[in-house]
RNA sequence: UGACCGAUGGUGUAACGGUAGCACUACAGUUUUUGGAGCUGUCUGUCCAGGUUCGAAUCCUGGUCGGUCAACCA
């Protein structure tokens, strides 16, 4: 937002609500522009007590279908906003807007033009270049009258006229050059059904339908910008004085790591790039929501990257930080091994299995705690042992001891391996005097999580990652593709074990498995096998450290 | 070769004409039964040139760079 529009902002609002408008027929909502226009227009709304509509630009039936409207009404409702009983449609107001075009053509300023649309192309001129003003366009207001209730009638065949506004056809503003506010077009519409065969035109209806409904700001991106006098022009020549809507310019979303045109997520989605519009990969609302982002998260994030009008790339890290800030105070803990070494305790009973109290989540000790079998044999993650350690590894190697949390110390003492020299046991002796939470003042360097060999689930684990290998897949060279920079591994299924208290999870249960990320139970998941999704990593120092 | 819009650390975003702040990232220290989280600190910025002014990120002029606009799409 610019100076005077955030000026008008503080200034509150004159009465009634904000902004509204919506995009039609996306498959999904985009986080780009749709998503961050509905944190914005209901954020704005909250913040300075006004009211947010809901409304469909149902413009154009050939585009629309109730699918994309269920799919935005669900998408915007999961995302924690309410628009009570304020859904509109740009479709409740085509009598209105028929009326409207009516007054406009008595007052000599729309006429009805019989171009066709090749003619009009060639006689609109460039921005450079002023256009041609059509032979039509001095027909009479009584004679355009007749022509436009005709066309109404469906006394005309598609095509074969328009409704134009008389504006100027030497602009430099080429939405000013004479812009089509009504066609034919003989299409079933998902709300009017064959009511009418001439439907208005976006910049028509749009402007209009704010007006009628009391808006004071509506909010929609940049490219939009140009658009701007000419919902301005409409609101003067209907002599519009009072309540006039007043249209706002801000600049989309752009993530790095991943692509956000409609047309470059389609072919994606179209070449089995990606599972479908909420593949988690996909930077749309579902897919978030299945990788396991919360709407809180979603909302943080449209907060922190701010509003204004230049461009921006927004790094994924901020993306990536918004969902640990709230699944790390939110989400229970639990242990799970994604690549498990076997781990034999040879100094603890065969038979032998304690029930451990672990804490269901150190940001909310009022949660309490969880049971976790222990037992003689265990599973580790086998990146946690290292034969021959560099220094600073404070994991388990031989001779050295780690904890296991909430359980013993432990010694590694041997390993077993097989003939191509993989560790396939490692072997320990444990402290019986060490255990946790009965007052054991040995420290160690180390804190290993495990499951216990007899006890824990297996799990379908399904590893995301960022979807690209570059930060901008669109930056490519000469005869180049933005999909040569795909990332091979943005999703990687390993079977992981997992401690036994995950097992009555339904689907969309976030938890963090301890040292390693969050994740969250997919759809596909059933109690014969589970499945969880990697929503993002734990931040990780030791990896990076080793990266140097 | 037109019109419109924009330009503040690596990335975003603030600052009635009056101390350039916040967040993310990165790095360092501290702490820790998650190498997580927390806490503390550090680095890096007003596109350029003029002008107005006691004083300019802010106002003016001119450049530079970037974006947008020529569907009966939205």
């Amino acid at each position: 937002m610019n100076r005077s529009s955030k000026k008008t902002c503080r200034k509150g609002l004159p009465a009634v609500g904000f902004i509204p408008v919506f995009p039609r027929n996306p498959m999904a909502i985009f986080i780009s522009d749709t998503q961050k226009s509905i944190c914005l227009n209901f954020g704005l709304a909250e913040k300075y007590n006004g009211k947010c509509n809901l409304r469909f630009d149902d413009t154009n039936p050939t585009k629309e279908n109730i699918e994309y409207v269920n799919s935005i009404r669900a998408d915007v409702k999961w995302l924690g906003f309410d628009w009570e009983d304020r859904e509109f449609y740009a479709s409740d107001y085509f009598e209105k807007l028929y009326e409207l075009a009516a007054y406009l053509i008595k007052k000599g300023k729309a006429f009805v033009c019989d171009m066709t649309v090749e003619e009009m192309a060639a006689g609109r001129g460039t921005p450079t270049i002023p256009g041609k003003e059509s032979p039509w366009r001095n027909r009479s207001p009584e004679e355009n009258l007749d022509l436009f209730a005709r066309m109404r009638k469906g006394e005309f065949t598609d095509g074969t006229k328009v409704l134009r506004a008389k504006i100027d056809m030497s602009s430099p503003n080429m939405h000013m050059r004479d812009p089509v506010m009504y066609r034919i077009m003989r299409a079933n519409h998902h709300r009017t059904g064959d009511k009418w065969c001439i439907y208005p035109m976006y910049d028509w209806a749009h402007g209009q339908s704010d007006y009628l409904e009391n808006i004071t700001h509506s909010v929609c991106t940049l490219e939009f910008e140009v658009h701007r006098p000419l919902y301005d022009w409409f609101l003067d020549n209907l002599d519009i004085q009072e309540n006039r809507p007043r249209q706002f310019e801000f600049a989309r979303l752009n993530l790095n790591y991943t692509v956000m045109s409609k047309r470059k997520l389609l072919e994606l989605v179209e070449g089995g790039y990606v599972n479908g519009w909420d593949d988690p990969r996909m930077p749309t609302v579902s897919g978030l929501r299945r990788r396991g982002y919360t709407p809180a998260s979603i909302r943080t994030f449209s907060e922190k990257v701010g509003v204004a009008k230049r461009e921006n790339v927004i790094d994924m890290a901020l993306l990536e930080y918004c969902i640990r800030e709230d699944l790390n105070k939110n989400a229970p803990r639990v242990m799970g091994v994604l690549d498990p070494v076997k781990l034999v305790i040879d100094n603890y009973p065969d038979d032998r299995v304690e029930e451990l109290e672990a804490t269901r989540n150190p940001e909310k000790p009022e949660e309490g705690h969880r049971i976790v079998p222990f037992s003689k044999n265990l599973y580790i993650e086998r990146k946690d042992f290292m034969e021959d350690p560099p220094k600073k590894f404070f994991r388990l190697s031989p001779g050295k001891e780690v904890r296991l949390k909430y359980a013993y110390i432990i010694r590694c003492e041997r390993v077993e391996k097989d003939e191509a020299g993989n560790i396939t046991e490692i072997h320990c002796t444990y402290d019986p005097q060490t255990k946790s939470g009965e007052g054991s003042t040995k420290k160690v360097k180390g804190t290993l999580h495990w499951v216990s060999a007899d006890h824990c689930l297996n799990a379908e684990l399904r590893l995301y990652d960022r979807l690209f290998e570059v930060p901008d897949p669109d930056d490519v060279a000469e005869g180049g593709n933005f999909k040569d920079s795909l990332n091979p591994g943005s999703l990687q299924v390993i079977n992981g074990l997992i401690e036994p208290s995950v097992k009555d999870g339904v689907a969309g249960q976030r938890y963090q498995f301890e040292r390693t990320g969050y994740f969250c139970i997919d759809a596909d998941s059933s109690p014969e096998k589970l499945v969880f999704n990697r929503t993002v990593t734990l931040r990780d120092s030791w990896a990076k450290m080793q990266g140097k």
